[in-house]
DNA sequence: GTCTATAGAGCGATAGAC
DNA sequence: GTCTATCGCTCTATAGAC
């Protein structure tokens, strides 16, 4: 399955691949052009496609490449070793937080759900790679403070998806839509505001 | 401003309308030809022409027309006039969960983020006209039920903003990138989870 | 106002030289 | 493998008849 390319080559495939990313990133799936890609890339239209079948193709393994990083990322992803439930949930919250709002992850995010109804497979490759697995990442940490003694819940599937839904609120939303930030939803008062009720709802009964 | 149409025409205009939110909705904005949008209203391209300055400016139409429906159907939301937290809590998630899977605001939801960079003013309206109005609507409600002495908490916004955004979970997810449903995570479980965890953060401390 | 027909530009993809 | 040049197609937008 691996090919050998020439030092050359494969610097010239990483190039595009940066390009594309940035393009498709920037203004959306169809609205990029190939030539805008060779152009960004400093290569011509021919070698894109001596390298890729297709702009699908092309489109394909823009996500899946950003699907790997996802899954680095996660595995480095490392928490404060504290037995204070405060201070290591406002930890997760604010990486989670840093990470929705980032531009990378907030492109790939904008494009996936747009282009979903026509690239199902890919959606569903980005999602397990990427939220599915933090997800269970998430699992792990929460089931280990239950562990501890410092929450109590039942379902822990369905705590940790209501936990990371409450940082997807106005905050969030603003940056997604470019909208100019609101300072009564700060990133700080959101992460804040979760904490405190997830506290109250967790608390393990003393 | 109003210019006084003809039925005939004011009757094309609906068809185009529909026919381009529809062709909009589906295939995202770019992907979406005039010729196509023409075919489905059953007229002429040149007629799309004639009633709008560009695509663009349909687009900007379409939008707005959506934002006005928006508006009308936040009015008409209807509560139960009961006395129980849950009762309250439970209706109001399960209005708003039908509300954010249902095709039409899905589809909505999908293009506004996906050309938002691209269009931040016609962004800004539809954010304002639909999820910043129907939170403020639901602040009043929250209010009420805290004036009652049904819920306790600081500040209702936040309060708000957290509530509505456990329901944008994995099953919202799933939805939006048309992934299969996972019924562990289903709709109702969703509204459940948030609803109790509401209840043991928010409870009035008796 | 509404149609048919077409202009004019840009697109994805390829042929062929090197 | 990489380039230049170009094909064939589709797109937005408009001109002109009715």
């Amino acid at each position: 399955m691996e090919k050998p390319l020439s030092p050359r080559s494969a610097a010239k495939r990483t190039a595009m691949l940066d390009a594309a990313q940035a393009c498709f990133l920037e203004s959306g799936y169809a609205s990029t052009s190939v030539d805008e890609v060779a152009t960004r890339a400093g290569v011509s239209k021919a070698t894109i496609y001596a390298h890729f079948a297709s702009k699908d193709d092309l489109f394909g393994a823009i996500i899946c490449r950003r699907c790997d990083d996802q899954a680095e990322g996660l595995s480095s992803l490392s928490l404060p070793d504290s037995s204070d439930a405060r201070t290591i949930l406002t930890a997760i919250a604010q990486r989670l937080m840093a990470l929705f709002v980032s531009p990378e992850v907030m492109g790939i995010y904008r494009i996936v759900i747009a282009e979903a109804p026509r690239y199902p497979e890919l959606a569903k490759t980005w999602y397990e790679a990427g939220p599915l697995r933090g997800k269970q990442r998430l699992c792990d940490v929460f089931d280990d403070m239950k562990r501890r003694g410092l929450l109590d819940f039942d379902d822990t599937r369905r705590t940790v998806d209501a936990f990371v839904g409450m940082l997807r609120g106005e905050c969030f939303h603003r940056v997604m839509i470019e909208l100019p930030p609101n300072p009564h939803f700060s990133a700080e008062a959101t992460i804040e505001t979760a904490v405190n009720f997830a506290l109250k709802a967790f608390a393990p009964t003393a």
